[in-house]
RNA sequence: GGGCGGUUAGCUCAGUUGGUUAGAGCAUCUCGUUUACACCGAGAGGGUCGGGGGUUCGAGUCCCUCACCGCCUACCA
């Protein structure tokens, strides 16, 4: 492969659009993702949370596949065995949802195709739509190893399924029930209470009354869903409420209907809610379910698969159930059975999938036993083997592993895992198979059925970490690729996926899936609204792609968001990341403006053969404190940290100091300092680049062969991670602590210079002469030695270091650490505005001796707090204290 | 009803174990087109950290309480 080696001229203007694409095609022809299982390397491992097939990217999945890119990439940076797997799940119902809405627009219903037609329809749909999201994910830069690309509906991981399910079966972990679930009446299918959205809405409690047979009497009972009246079997009340004690074993009317039901006594009923009667009915509700077993009542279902009423429901029969409600609250109206009705707000479940209000519905489903899963699943978070961060969410997992309910997991459609449980009508047998079986197997018969239901796309998800690698085969790719490492997610499928992968995990491998989950914020948009189609405010990761780069789009993503905290975002916050990736660019261009020779091999520069100027020193004693940070931070998953470290040494360390300061070089004819200089910043440049590849990878790519670095190695992704280096490694070279401090320093006092010019108003072009009265000996000495880059750097006419210089009339200066400065100015000098500048200085300085007085002489604190914290706070003290007096000196000089 | 998160500069947010003068980006103001960059440079102004109470020598940082915003969760009909 060759990558071509030799530094190319850079364009005045960075053209991300043709660079990305360029690199991506290339990477993926070179298989740059792609891992091989190898026992001699360090495995690290992230399966991608599978996007639904029918999804488009939204800046949810931007910040999600960001995050697990900056790791992966990172990882593999550093030499492991870096897999990230890719792929997307069959999204049952909403798949689904797709397919019948394009065959309705033909004017058909997936009912007049047959089953088999009907999947074809959808795997062709799958084919032609499915990939978009793909297609995006490469967009963004996304490193995945996309010759391992998985979909839940595959053969392999059905298979899994088929497996599970079986095993579960024959344990008893998963049965077949009648019971009340969530009910979408629109998709007409059962949903897992995950999959009910619970909404507070504004609803009504309808007090109805309902006569006593034979009696004059009437009680009154409250309901929020009148309809559900029509179902009624009884009326229970509490056993201990004392008011309708010589009710309980009377009879009542079921007002329209006329069913004669009983009133019963119930420990669930509250005598203090509404009036203390509860109308029953089993078939619409999960507490009068329970209710009607205990006394051991038929459950009257009044509704068919719609919601619609059905004729149960007597003269509302194929009435819709809100239409239903209407007409019989205005019947019962008229008979003077209501009595009164009532503002009454309530959660009510929604289908998450089309937001159609949920029908708790009596109806035959599987379920799988949650209880004995969970419970190792509760221990290994627990006991630490899996960590979540932000640590918080531990509680919310516990909290809801420690009261799991059942999972629902069949399904009422046709696009997904079959139900593999097949039964014999002629014996009544029922069993699973993970074969598809061609007769009974206890009598024989030919003529057996299997379950027309499919599984909850989360029941092929749970498996995802594991059935991505070929399970129940054992795999290669199984023994050296699980447990994965971190999972990157958003919180809100904590329990639809993240808590059931752990249990699967559990089950089925023994083993943790991940030891590291990763919760981050939900993007939203700048009023901190959830981005929805409905209210359109979405921001399309693609048209800032377009307008700005996935580099400017990643960069920006991962300086706003705080671990876990939501982010907040418009159009202009991805300026950040582009006038970022700008200033690189020039950066880069900046050196190839001054090169003085052929191109340089970072990796290969000596400064043990070079005498290090000061701000050389400084500059690579911060770029280890960058990678320090910068590692650091993304151990502890704090992006934002990681990428404002980065940005900070880029943007100011190396462009606003060290580029400023080689000018001073560069413009000088020393020819060696020339070639050092040059090898410092092709060094550091290098270095700064690859820590920032795993956030910018395109454009670090790109300077990466532009600027020749190619010698060291073919491609970024796959030179060494940097070092960071201590000041330990750094004495090698000749740096010194002490002399990092002073250019730190020298920082300071520059900036006091520059403050000066700009009081007086002083353009770039006029070259104010400086003098400089250091505070120290020693400190005249590095200045001196050092003019060089402080006169450039103040953009001094001349400049004279002295001891002793005392201003001969007056003279605007500044305090800095090292020193005093003064600057000359022919012309107007304003020394009243100057004395009444320095005036308020004092003023500052001795508020501050004040302070620092007063705690020093507070007995507590002398004694209590830390000895250094004390020392530290004297040492303040005198220099305040100096400052003062350097400050009144000035004062007098102008004033005389 | 429970739980969690948030309330810090005009805006959006950082602020790790309590300890020098509370930070950043954007916005604002002043100056600036010396060949890296106006998607730029130099400089400046701006907050006492939601209210109240407490612990401490010392609190944005710990505790209590109140208020408001947001999220999650819950079978009170």
């Amino acid at each position: 492969m060759n990558w071509g080696f030799f530094m190319s001229e850079l364009p005045k203007n960075y053209e991300p659009a043709g660079v990305e694409a360029k690199w991506y095609a290339k990477w993926m022809e070179e298989k740059a993702f792609h891992a091989v299982p190898d026992e001699t390397k360090e495995p690290w491992t992230i399966v991608i949370p599978p996007p639904n097939v029918t999804g488009i990217l939204h800046m949810g999945h931007a910040l999600n596949n960001t995050i697990q890119d900056v790791l992966i990439r990172q990882k593999r940076m550093q030499g492991k065995n870096a897999l990230w797997v890719p792929g997307t799940d069959h999204a049952g119902i909403a798949t689904q949802n797709v397919v019948e809405r394009k065959l309705a627009k033909e004017g058909k219903s997936r009912h007049d195709l047959s089953r088999d037609e009907f999947l074809k329809e959808v795997w062709a749909w799958k084919e032609e739509y499915g990939n978009t999201i793909v297609g995006q994910l490469k967009k963004l830069g996304s490193s995945c190893d996309w010759d391992r690309e998985r979909f839940t509906m595959d053969e392999g991981l059905s298979k899994a399924v088929v497996e599970v399910f079986c095993r579960l079966y024959d344990k008893k972990l998963i049965y077949r029930g009648n019971r009340i679930i969530n009910w979408c009446p629109r998709c007409t299918t059962a949903l897992s209470d995950e999959e009910s959205e619970h909404v507070e809405t504004e609803g009504a409690l309808y007090y109805i009354r309902y006569a006593v047979k034979d009696e004059k009497r009437k009680i009154v009972v409250a309901t929020t869903r009148p309809e559900t009246m029509l179902g009624d079997v009884a009326v229970a009340v509490s056993p201990r409420d004392k008011r309708y004690s010589d009710l309980v074993g009377k009879t009542l009317i079921l007002p329209i209907i006329g069913r004669e039901i009983p009133v019963v006594a119930d420990e669930f009923v509250d005598p203090n809610f509404g009036t203390g009667c509860v109308k029953v009915t089993p078939a619409h509700d999960p507490n009068d379910f329970e209710i009607g077993l205990r006394h051991k009542f038929s459950p009257i279902n009044v509704m068919d698969d719609h919601g619609v009423m059905n004729e149960a429901a007597g003269p509302y029969a194929g009435m819709d159930r809100f239409e239903c409600r209407k007409k019989l609250v205005e019947d019962l109206k008229h008979g003077g059975l209501i009595e009164k009705i009532d503002k009454h707000m309530h959660a009510v479940g929604h289908c998450y999938r089309c937001s159609t209000v949920v029908e708790p519905r009596l109806s035959p489903q599987w379920f799988v036993k949650m209880q004995p899963l969970a419970k190792p699943a509760i221990e290994a978070v627990r006991d630490g083997r899996i960590k979540f961060v932000p640590e918080r969410w531990n509680k919310v997992y516990l909290d809801w592993m420690e009261n799991i309910r059942d999972w629902c997991i069949s399904r009422q459609i046709w696009w997904g895992h079959r139900i593999p449980v097949f039964y014999c009508d002629a014996c009544g047998y029922e069993w699973a198979s993970r074969e598809v079986p061609h007769d009974c197997p206890v009598c024989g018969v030919r003529d057996i059925r299997q379950d027309e239901d499919v599984l909850d796309t989360w029941f092929s998800s749970w498996l995802w970490p594991f059935s991505v690698f070929g399970w129940p085969e054992k795999t290669a790719d199984l023994k050296q690729f699980y447990p994965t490492n971190t999972i990157a997610t958003a919180p809100e499928i904590l329990f639809f996926w993240v808590a059931r992968m752990i249990m699967a995990g559990l089950e089925f491998m023994d083993e943790i899936p991940f030891d590291t989950v990763y919760f981050h914020g939900t993007v939203r948009d700048d009023q901190g609204r959830k981005m929805s189609k409905s209210l359109g405010n979405s921001i399309d990761p693609l048209n800032i792609i377009e307008k700005y780069s996935a580099d400017a789009l990643r960069f920006s993503l991962m300086m706003l968001t705080a671990t876990g905290q939501d982010v907040y975002v418009n159009d202009e916050k991805f300026e950040l990341g582009r006038n970022f990736c700008t200033k690189i660019w020039n950066a880069a261009r900046f050196m190839q403006m001054n090169a003085t020779g052929a191109p340089i091999d970072p990796d290969k520069v000596d400064f043990r053969a070079m005498k290090l100027s000061p701000d050389d020193q400084h500059l690579l004693a911060k770029l280890g404190e960058a990678i320090r940070n910068t590692e650091d931070s993304l151990e502890r998953h704090r992006f934002n940290d990681a990428a404002l470290a980065m940005y900070d040494f880029m943007w100011h360390h190396y462009c606003d100091w060290y580029v400023e300061y080689s000018k001073s070089v560069f413009r000088g004819d020393d020819a060696q300092r020339k070639r050092e200089v040059e090898q410092v910043m092709h060094y550091v440049f290098s270095s700064a680049i690859r820590l920032l590849h795993p956030f910018i990878p395109f454009i670090t790519e790109e300077l990466w062969h532009g600027m020749g670095y190619n010698i060291a190695s073919e491609s970024i992704q796959t030179a060494p991670w940097p070092k960071a280096l201590s000041y330990d490694d750094l004495s090698a070279w000749g740096i010194q602590r002490g002399t990092v401090e002073y250019v730190e320093a020298k920082h300071d006092l520059i900036r006091v210079g520059r403050t000066l010019r700009t009081d007086y108003n002083l353009t770039p072009k006029q070259q104010a002469n400086f003098y400089i009265r250091p505070a120290q000996e020693r400190i005249g000495k590095l200045l001196c030695d050092d003019i060089a880059s402080v006169s450039s750097l103040l953009g001094a006419g001349t400049i004279q270091i002295d001891r002793d210089f005392t201003p001969e009339g007056a003279m605007p200066s500044g305090i800095s650490q090292l020193g005093t400065v003064y600057m000359s100015i022919e012309g107007l000098v304003d020394t009243a505005a100057e004395i009444a500048k320095l005036k308020k200085q004092v003023e500052l300085v001795e508020n501050g001796i004040t302070g620092i007085t007063k705690k020093l002489s507070n007995e507590n604190f002398v004694s209590r707090a830390p000895a250094d914290v004390v020392a530290g706070e004297e040492k303040r003290k005198a220099e305040l204290i100096e400052k003062r007096e350097k400050l009144q000196k000035l004062i007098e000089t102008l004033s005389a």
